[in-house]
This record gives structure tokens, C-alpha cells and sequence, in this order.
DNA sequence: CAGCTTTATCGTAAAATTACGATATGGACG
DNA sequence: CGTCCATATCGTAATTTTACGATAAAGCTG
């Protein structure tokens, strides 16, 4: 317990710190939705500031929860695919003592 | 993007948040090895003051992440196994969009 | 080049989180 | 009953997060 957390511990524990931020946690859920990567789109859609949506993206950018790429004058935000699913990975993999991991709804029916 | 959350992607941020938290994380993590559930060994084990142990448990407990239950005159604290097998669920079948679900490894070696 | 658009960053105010000590509660035990 | 032990809660200080406006950078377009 009071040997610190490992290199992937806090990595996971900083996309978590950033997910659970019900602005940001919209802000994923809307770039996985809208597959083209906008970035003014979501300040508009959401009522903030455009530095605030900026900072948050900094936010989500620095967890590797999504990738930013300049793109002439606007830069284009998408989800970050490897990150996503190293997150998902790790979570699936989580307390084994505790709980079995899920099983994929495709095995399950296929 | 303007409709709000849904009750479930709440209780998935408010989860997240709670585990987002170093403390917190660890927290969780000694609970789901240490079998017995234990209280004040986790106050003993952190450099932290009893109150604010005893604050940390009560965001947990909230978020459905851990259950108290009063024993004599201690609490005596665990993981909330519904609650965690709901959160890795959930994060399991997130963003399908964008990320497959990984198949657990009882499945890819037999 | 001048003006417009889009972003990021900086400084700062407001709000929330985190931490502590003090205090109250409630069970065990002499 | 009085004392100890374990916990929760309260009030409050310190820190962090969140939000905003102002400003700067960088690329288009006329």
C-alpha cells in the first residue's frame, strides 16, 4: 500500500481523472460518434468558453485519450484509438481477485 | 451534445472521478487484494489523517465502488463487487464505435 | 499586406477538492 | 458507569480545478 503506484497505475489514473469530468466525458463520447475529428464544432456545441473547450482538450490530449492535428488554420481533434483501447484493456483486466472480465456481447451470442 | 448525460453515463463519471484519484485508486486496489475487508489498517498504511481517510471512503462508497458495513465497533469496508463488475462493463462495451472489445485472455489461450 | 478565422496560452477569479484537527457517536470492556 | 477505540462528521485552511476574458500565433482570403 504505501509503495507508490506504478508508471501504468498513474497513467490510468489520470485518463480516469480526466474522463470524470462530465464535460470532458462528452466531449469523448461526441468526437467517437462524429468520426470526422471537428474541433470548433464542439465549442460551439457546448456552453463554454473556447478557452475553456481548449483547455479541456489539452486535458483529454495530455490523458492520450485524443489526438489533436493541425490542419490548416483549425486543428482537428479524433479519439485517440491505442489509448481508448489501452484504457479498456487495462479496465478489462482490472482486480481479477475480484471480478471476472466481461465476456464480449459477440461470444456471448454470436 | 447538448442533451445531458444519461443516468448511467453520470454514475460512469462519477465512478471514474472517484477513481481518478491517486488515493482513492489505491484504496481500491488494497481492498480487492486484502480480502478481508479492512478499515483502519488503510488509515495506518496512508500518511493521511484518520478524517481524511475516513472522507476518501465515503466518495468511494457514494460512487458504488465499496460497501461498509458497521462490525461491532469498527466498519469494516470491501470492494462493492456489483459495482465494479458494472463499471468494467460498462467501459467494456464503451465507444464500440471506435474500439473493439478485447477479448479476455481465458478466450485467446484456452 | 490587411483582415478574418481558429486555437492555444496567460493571468486571474470562482468553485470544488483535499487535508487537517476538533468533536461527537457508539460499541467494547474493565 | 467510565474509559478506550474506531469512525464519522463538522468547520476551516490549503490546494487544485474550472471558467473566463484578453492576447498572441498561424493560416487562409481578399
Amino acid at each position: 500500500m504505501d509503495e507508490k503506484l506504478t508508471t501504468d497505475q498513474k497513467r490510468l489514473a489520470r485518463m480516469l481523472k480526466a474522463l470524470g469530468n462530465p464535460i470532458r466525458f462528452q466531449i469523448v463520447e461526441y468526437l467517437a460518434t462524429s468520426q470526422t475529428c471537428i474541433t470548433n464544432d464542439i465549442v460551439r456545441l457546448l456552453p463554454l468558453a473556447q478557452s475553456t473547450v481548449s483547455q479541456h482538450l489539452k486535458v483529454l490530449r495530455e490523458a492520450g485519450l485524443i489526438k489533436g492535428e493541425i490542419e490548416g488554420p483549425a486543428t482537428c481533434y479524433c479519439i485517440d484509438t491505442d489509448g481508448i483501447q489501452w484504457l479498456k484493456d487495462q479496465i478489462g483486466n482490472w482486480l481479477p481477485e475480484c471480478c471476472a472480465p466481461a465476456l464480449p456481447k459477440a461470444l456471448i451470442q454470436p
